[in-house]
DNA sequence: TTTT
DNA sequence: TTTT
């Protein structure tokens, strides 16, 4: 029997861009954006303050993308659960090139908006990114009616 | 417009005794257990080694304890990903309690089987415990046909 | 040998309240105050919208209480990161009453301040909780002169 | 006043080789070694089973390093924090190419071993990977002598 | 009540 | 290159 291994990474940073669409045939899309998150620290050496910025390149599918695409700006807050995921890929000499992404699976606005009503308004928790449920509540809580 | 908030526990640790599971009218049930995580350090007052056991409240649902009550012995080491919840309740006396418990919402077992194949055999990511997802693996990946 | 166990939980909500501070003879201290998180969604058997609050008790100790103490006021967000801790204790019947804590190990704050200059306001990451680091930034990173 | 970044990554995987250390003057040195995780799902369009293995640069300083790379062979299951740093390098065409590590902030080894007392023996939450403090218990718990 |  |  197999057991478990885990890939997760949880990010807070700033995005650095606008969500970038593409649309594939089948109805599926997905977004691209970057995010920052930042480090700063004392080199004990030099007693130099050194600043670091990390670009993150988040990836957030179907429903979920179209979400972040209406409601995220360049700047904006954001907390981001996904795994990390390497793919390969051709530059244009032919050579085999590796990025790394983050597969957004959680996201949750943390800039406070104060437009109107919007869809992720009404969640306060981290929205699930599934194909179909992206703009609702989590998910394990409305599957059932116990009694808890 | 409201902006989000996490309420987030990891836990690797040692069950404390199999699963108990609960099973209410009209078709859902729940799983409770104890898990166990520990901490030593040394006291740099006293010089003395301490260890600490901390308990925790674990509960699933449907789907995901079915799984566990069956395949997680006690004794066994488990990943156990969830939200806090604290319950209020009356003791005898009719005065207010108050219990913390883990609404599990992934889980990974950790304790190698090597017993027959099993629902959890194939899936090496932690399982979600959605009412109807419980045994399947990781849902965000297998809900469109993205080529990627 | 031991293998390990991990007990981790991070928490994004707003502070319920100022922190409360605690000093004890030989310097120590601790502050405390509590933290929301919500969480909404559709009940779907009577479709009506659930909104739930869950309150933790955050534990700081020494100088990161102290940060807190000076920077974080009532309403703030903040992400929390720690442990948790049931401890037990007598009310005033001498029953044996149980609370559980969040002793936190490391917290960055989220509400931008736009006040002065402050001992946090040059630190991006989340800040370590520990005695003589509380006010300074991740200390991974500091403690060495490694050219990467 | 600047508010706060995350930038956490958690993974349970399996090494791909044994540690490989680099030492430097002065007295500092890393660790380098890969990490497995692994997903499996059904692909709903061909309902083919896949599977993916994620691999992951882990990169591990110091103290730390030095217990990794005595206590941890390939194949070990380990439970690994960090953050996530992308390092640009020249190939030796002298184009940029850009790797992604796993900086360890934290390690707990999750293969049970039943050889001879070692070092990490008597912890059993994950070890802080700071310079002076590899070897040793979290550090917050064991830097005051607070009553509780 | 677990585990090492 | 791991593991199940």
């Amino acid at each position: 029997m197999a057991s478990g291994t885990l890939n997760k990474i949880m990010l807070i940073g700033h995005t650095g861009d606008d969500v970038k669409m593409t649309y594939f045939e089948g109805g599926g899309c997905i977004g691209r954006f970057p995010l920052a998150t930042n480090e700063e620290y004392i080199n004990k050496s030099t007693n130099e303050k050194v600043s670091n910025t990390e670009w993150h390149n988040i990836v957030v599918r179907n429903k979920a993308a179209e979400v972040c695409e209406k409601y995220l700006k360049k700047g904006d807050k954001v907390y981001i659960e996904g795994r990390i995921k390497t793919r390969k890929w051709q530059d244009d000499k032919g050579m085999d090139r590796y990025t790394t992404d983050v597969q957004c699976t959680e996201f949750t606005f943390l800039t406070p908006k104060d437009s109107v009503n919007t869809p992720t308004a009404n969640s306060t928790e981290p929205q699930k990114t599934q194909a179909s449920k992206a703009q609702n509540p989590p998910i394990e809580e409305d599957n059932d009616d116990l009694p808890f």
